[in-house]
DNA sequence: CGGCTAGGTGAACACGTGTGCACACCGTGC
DNA sequence: GCACGGTGTGCACACGTGTTCACCTAGCCG
C-alpha cells in the first residue's frame, strides 16, 4: 500500500515544489513550469520532473496558485432548501457539470438559521462566482458580492441588480398552457393549491392560471395555502376538497400535487374522472407508476446549461450588462388530467 | 444600493489589508490584528479599523490565510450517487452541520465518468478532510490522501486503511431484527429484493435476513436483483411476485420497497394482509401517507454527528489509530408489515 | 530619578506558487 | 569569426495574510 510511516504527533507536511526541485536536482521554477502548459522547458527535463513528482506525491497547491490573481476555481452554491426534491435534483446536476468544468462547488444550506452568516463567511474565499438556487438573499449580501466583483447567477428567484444574471423559467406560460388544456378538456371549476405566501414561484404560477381562466370567462373557485411539501399538500388538499366542489386542482408544485392526489383518492374521488390534479416541476417522483402525474416540466438540464453559459460569458466579460435568460416549460401529460 | 461604478474591461480587485491600512492610517499588521482574536491591539484602534474595513468591504482572504500552514477549512464530500434519496438527504444534513462549524464542503459527484479525475483534481486544494458517502474509491486515491495526511472518513462502505475512520450502520442487526419481527408475526415464506451485486450494503443486509431465517429453521424462498431505484424495485418485484408465492418481501432499500409496494397493489395483493413489504433506510418518502412503509431506520442524524466527532478527533490527533463507529438501526413499524 | 514591566506597534519573514526579466547557450547565415 | 535569433533556465518578485521579533512608550515601584 503506502510506504508512509506516521510520526506520532507531527503530521507530515504537504509536498511542495521546492522538495521536488531538490529531489530532481533542478530549480523550483522548473518544477512550476513542468506543470504549466506552454512554458519553455526541455521535454526530457519535464518528464523527469513529473516522474519525481509522481513518486513524491506532489500536486501544485491550488490555494497558492489562486493567490496569483487568477481564478480560484471555487464556486459557491446557495441552496434555498436542501430538502426539496426539485432543488436537490437541480443541485445534483449543477455539481456534476461544474466538476466536469474543473470548478469546485462549495455548498451552503440556505435553509438553516445560520445561512446569512454562512454566506458572509464563505465570501472570505475569493470565489469565481456565486450561484443561487431558490431561497432569498439579503440585499446587503448582493451588493457586497457586487463590490467584490463576484459574479452572481440566480435561478428560481430573479434578482435585479447590476452584475447579477438570471435564469428564469417561464412559469406563468407553463401554468397558463396547462390551464387552457384543462379548460379545453371541459373542466370549469378550478382550485389552486398555492405555496408559501412569500414564494415568488407560487405567485407567478398562479398568475398564469388566472390569465387563462379570465380569457375563458372563468374564475378561481377555491384556493388554499400549502408549504410546498407532500404532507402539506395532503392536508391542504383534504381541507379544500371537503369544502369546495371542484373538477380541477392545479398545484403550485409537484410535491403538493402528489400529496393532493393521495388525499383525493383517500376521499374516494376518481382521478382524473371526477377531478384532475396537476403539478409543476416534473420531479422524478411525478413519473413513478403510482402517481403518473400530469405536470409542467421546469427543465433542470436546460437551466443548468444556461447557468454555465452565463457564467462563462460573465467571466469572459466581467463588466457586461446583466442578462436574464428565460427557459421554456413543457407540458407533461400523464394520467391525472 | 451600491456606490460601485463598473469600469469597463477592468474588473475591480478585491480589497486587501493594505488598502484598509492606508485608508485608516495604520500599518498593515494592525489590520491583520484587528481581525484576529487575542492579538495585542488598542481597542479604539481596533474598532476604527473595523469601521473602515466595513465601509471598504474588506474581508481577510481565506486563501492567503490558509497558506499560512493552518487549516484551510475546506472539506471535500465525495457522493456516490447524487440521485439517491438517502444519499441526498445525508449530504444535505452533512452540509448544514459543516456550515455551522465553519467548514466549507466541496461536493464531488461520484456518479459521473469523471469522478476519478475530479477527486484527483480537487486534491490540489489542501483539504482539511475528505468525507465519503457511499460509492467506491480506488486504492490509489486512498493512499494518496494518506500521503498528504488528509483525514478520510467513510460512511456506507468501510475502508480498511491507516488514517481512515469509518462510520458504519449495523445493517445486519437491523434486517435480522426486522426478519425476526416478521417471523414472530407468522410470516414463513420470505423473498429478498437485493441491490446491485457489488453493493456492500445490499450483501450485508441480506446476511442479517439469512441469519434470522436460519435461527428459525426457515430459508429464503425467492430472490431478485434490483438497482436500488423505485422503478427498478417495481419491475423486479413484479417479476418475483408473479413467479413465487411468498408472504414477506424484504427489500434492500426503501426506494425499491416503494416500487415493490406499488407492484404488489397493482397485482391485487393486500398489503400487509397477504404480503408484508419492508424496506431499509427510512427515507422521507417512506412516511408519506400513500406508502406508510415499515422499514429499518438508518439514522442520518446519528451518522452525521459521528462523522463530525471523528473529524474533530482526528484533526486534534492526526496520527491516531483508525476508528470505526457503529450506528444502531431502529425498527420503524408502520403499515406494511 | 532610574529600572523594570506590560502593553502596543511596525518591520520583516514565511507560506507556495506563477511569471517577467535577464542571461546563457547553441545553431545558423553572412 | 561574428552577429543574431530562438530556446532554456534561474533569480527575483508578486500575491495577501498571520505571526515573530525587536523596539518603543508609558506607568509603576523602589
Amino acid at each position: 500500500m503506502s510506504d508512509y510511516i506516521p510520526v506520532h504527533g507531527q503530521r507530515p507536511r504537504r509536498v511542495t515544489a521546492r522538495m521536488v526541485a531538490e529531489a530532481a536536482g533542478v530549480s523550483r521554477s522548473a518544477v512550476s513550469r513542468a506543470f504549466t502548459d506552454g512554458a519553455y522547458l526541455d521535454d526530457k527535463k519535464r518528464t523527469k520532473i513529473r516522474e519525481v513528482a509522481a513518486i513524491l506525491g506532489y500536486k501544485p497547491n491550488a490555494l497558492a496558485a489562486g493567490l496569483q490573481g487568477g481564478r480560484s476555481h471555487l464556486v459557491a452554491i446557495f441552496v434555498g432548501d436542501m430538502r426539496s426534491p426539485y432543488d436537490t435534483a437541480f443541485v445534483g446536476q449543477l455539481v456534476g457539470e461544474l466538476n466536469a468544468l474543473n470548478k469546485w462547488p462549495i455548498l451552503i444550506d440556505g435553509g438553516g438559521q445560520r445561512a446569512a452568516t454562512a454566506i458572509e463567511d464563505v465570501l472570505r474565499y475569493p470565489l469565481d462566482a456565486l450561484i443561487l438556487r431558490g431561497g432569498s438573499m439579503s440585499a446587503d449580501i448582493v451588493s457586497q458580492c457586487t463590490k467584490y466583483a463576484i459574479p452572481m447567477i440566480s435561478s428560481g428567484r430573479p434578482i435585479e441588480a447590476p452584475d447579477v444574471d438570471n435564469v428564469c423559467c417561464r412559469h406563468s406560460d407553463g401554468t397558463k398552457e396547462m390551464t387552457e388544456t384543462l379548460i379545453r378538456q371541459g373542466r370549469t371549476r378550478f382550485g389552486f393549491l398555492a405555496g408559501p405566501a412569500d414564494f415568488y414561484s407560487s405567485a407567478i404560477r398562479k398568475g398564469g392560471v388566472l390569465e387563462a381562466l379570465k380569457a375563458a370567462g372563468l374564475s378561481l373557485v377555491a384556493e388554499s395555502l400549502g408549504d410546498y411539501t407532500v404532507a402539506g399538500g395532503h392536508s391542504s388538499a383534504k381541507q379544500l376538497l371537503s369544502s369546495h366542489a371542484i373538477d380541477a386542482l392545479i398545484c403550485a408544485n409537484d410535491a403538493m400535487a402528489i400529496g393532493a392526489l393521495t388525499a383525493a383518492r383517500e376521499m374516494g374521488l376518481a382521478v382524473p374522472k371526477d377531478l384532475s390534479v396537476v403539478g409543476f416541476d416534473d420531479i422524478s417522483m411525478a413519473s413513478w407508476p403510482m402517481f403518473d402525474l400530469t405536470t409542467v416540466r421546469n427543465p433542470i438540464d436546460a437551466s443548468v446549461t444556461e447557468i454555465l453559459n452565463l457564467l462563462e460569458r460573465r467571466l469572459a466579460t466581467p463588466g457586461k450588462q446583466s442578462e436574464t435568460v428565460f427557459i421554456d416549460t413543457q407540458l407533461v401529460l400523464r394520467a391525472t388530467h
